[in-house]
DNA sequence: TTGAAAGCGCTAACAG
DNA sequence: CTGTTAGCGCTTTCAA
């Protein structure tokens, strides 16, 4: 069932049809009911691949993202797709497990799809310069509008959706120092990327305005994405050691699981024996009611954020690169509300 | 860039350029290497849409899932791209968070991009029996390759992937009557699908094969999609009440999750107040180290067999409908290991 | 081994 | 308001 099919059917040629299934207004409304009940008879879809071939652009974005398997991303994918049912998009998933081979591969397929535009959190920022010229310039090659999400990349001029990473760490730490910690920890990942850099150096920048001085044996920096295994790991050897610091800053939501479960299983009591601010809100905290703060973003919002910026450059090529920065707000557990708290 | 002017740049004519990059053998060697240069010189990627025109079919899979910020769901994605990233085709995500309106709008879409075959958790199973019938309808328009994930649709010949529901129950329920308990309760939401009539009838059975009665005041079930919220809330009733069993079958994660969140806040102690088995490991219980016993069903499997399954479609049309049935293997805590639990 | 020509299903001028 | 005519960028006979 083609449109030449259905302009036969109705008795118009199939430009008639075109502009029947187009809402085009300048059809007559007898011919248009006419073309209608065939459409509808034999449940008519114009095909989107010989549509895009005529018309240029076929209507998909390509999202590109680590894996959905993270309780941030799997948010963030939700934003995107709220924002996507009011529209007339479709999205084309890709996920790379922040491999840039897989996420070449992905790019190409999105170019290959002549997608009209592409949301990504690339893994660029983990390859050496070589690997992340590459694909950055295979974002480049796509030529549509690009808006990254989480992960900013130096020296390219996308949208971006990020985080208030530096307010975010200065906040939490600043919030341990006025409840009367001198010893903060920190765990912190991602630190080839951007908002590895911003977390560390809003913790840092909290501790020297409260001019103490930064312990680096009780600071951990990780240059990959975090793993919950890992970080557990490392929690358990410290609480062997006996070098767990009075109040710790910690990274992200994996982080905060990894480490958790270690000093939970030690019997080392949160919010008594340690204190902990974490940064995004972990599901589990909630159900266990155990002490913990953390510093709360929207991730959904994220999402949305991010998908409204690239229909909205859709609609105006903009010459202007635009940025959101969606917030970080401090949620403090009642073990910690002992001094003021805010920055 | 396109075919013609590659075909140009390289001296030759476009079916000869068409040959080279669809690897054809029919090319001499020089001429290849010759139409390769230009090719590569110029980054040329021929239009998906294009080519799915004229050659029918554009390698891309329709997925369908009621949403992705579900740690279940999350996992299926994930095995299902894992073998994608091994295949040539290409994924639409459609996210319809159980409502048949965009549930019926995605498969409008993905008729609409032609897909090549589709991988669905349907909401049909929720709806009233007309809207039911147009998704199935919907879905039999495409006419492609289905594979059904997780929710078995009745009155359909598509192939899907499942859970051992009721035997999973059944052992569930068996391994806490045989560490003593006579009083078991269950939490059993999706009543409306299979999956919950299946889980159902295995905790119904293992009952009965016991020779106890079931506690109909004890039994919770659930017409929709279970939330935590709503789990919790009717545990904290029902521990106010003090009508709470001495051990319980929990019928998925999210139940899980509302459950212990309930329990945990008003201070009753997992295998010692209570004795739990739940269909799904939750990651929470993992963390803080409580006794929770569950039913293990690898979820990136589940993905995984579905693709393979529509892969395999793609090659042999196959007559017969395929189903599998991922295994629920029972993993028992120390509090629940008195007796011999296998069933 | 190669090229010419037709056509995939649609849209978009351009006439009428 | 409607139909005719050209493509969109590729694949695929069919000849040569």
């Amino acid at each position: 069932m083609n449109i030449k099919d259905i302009a036969a059917l109705a008795g118009v040629s199939k430009s008639t049809v075109s502009r029947v299934i187009n809402h085009a207004d300048n059809v007559d409304e007898k011919t248009r009911q006419q073309v209608l009940k065939v459409v509808e008879e034999y449940d008519f879809l114009p095909s989107a691949m010989a549509r895009g071939l005529s018309s240029k652009g076929n209507n998909v974005i390509g999202l590109i993202l680590p894996d959905v398997d993270n309780a941030f991303f799997g948010q963030v994918t939700q934003g995107i797709n709220e924002v996507l049912l009011d529209s007339q998009y479709t999205m084309i998933l890709c996920c790379t497990g922040n491999n840039p081979d897989y996420e070449l591969r992905a790019l190409q397929t999105l170019r290959q799809q002549r997608v009209k535009g592409i949301l990504a959190t690339t893994s660029a920022g983990f390859c050496n310069v070589k690997e992340a010229a590459k694909i950055k310039q295979a974002i480049e090659n796509i030529s549509v509008p690009v808006v990254l999400i989480d992960r900013a990349v130096k020296g390219t001029t996308w949208n971006g959706v990020y985080s208030d990473n530096t307010n975010g760490a200065y906040a939490a730490t600043s919030a341990l120092i006025e409840a009367g910690f001198r010893e903060i920890g920190a765990f912190i990942s991602d630190m080839p990327l951007s908002l590895g850099q911003e977390r560390y150096s809003g913790f840092l920048q909290a501790i020297k305005d409260y001019r103490l001085e930064p312990k680096p044996e009780l600071i951990h920096l990780y240059d990959s994405p975090a793993s919950s295994q890992v970080i557990y790991k490392e929690t358990c050897r410290l609480i062997e050691a006996n070098s767990l610091p009075e109040a710790v800053f910690l990274g992200n939501n994996i982080i905060t699981n990894g480490f958790y479960k270690a000093i939970l299983e030690k019997g080392i009591a949160p919010g008594k024996d340690i204190h902990c601010i974490g940064f995004d809100y972990s599901e589990i905290l909630d159900i266990i009611h155990i002490p913990f703060s953390y510093l709360e973003r929207n991730c959904k919002l994220m999402g949305q954020t991010a998908m409204k910026l690239l229909l909205k450059s859709f609609e105006e090529p903009s010459a202007v690169r635009e940025e959101c920065i969606i917030p970080a707000a401090l949620r403090l557990d009642g073990s910690l509300t002992r001094g003021p708290a805010r920055s």
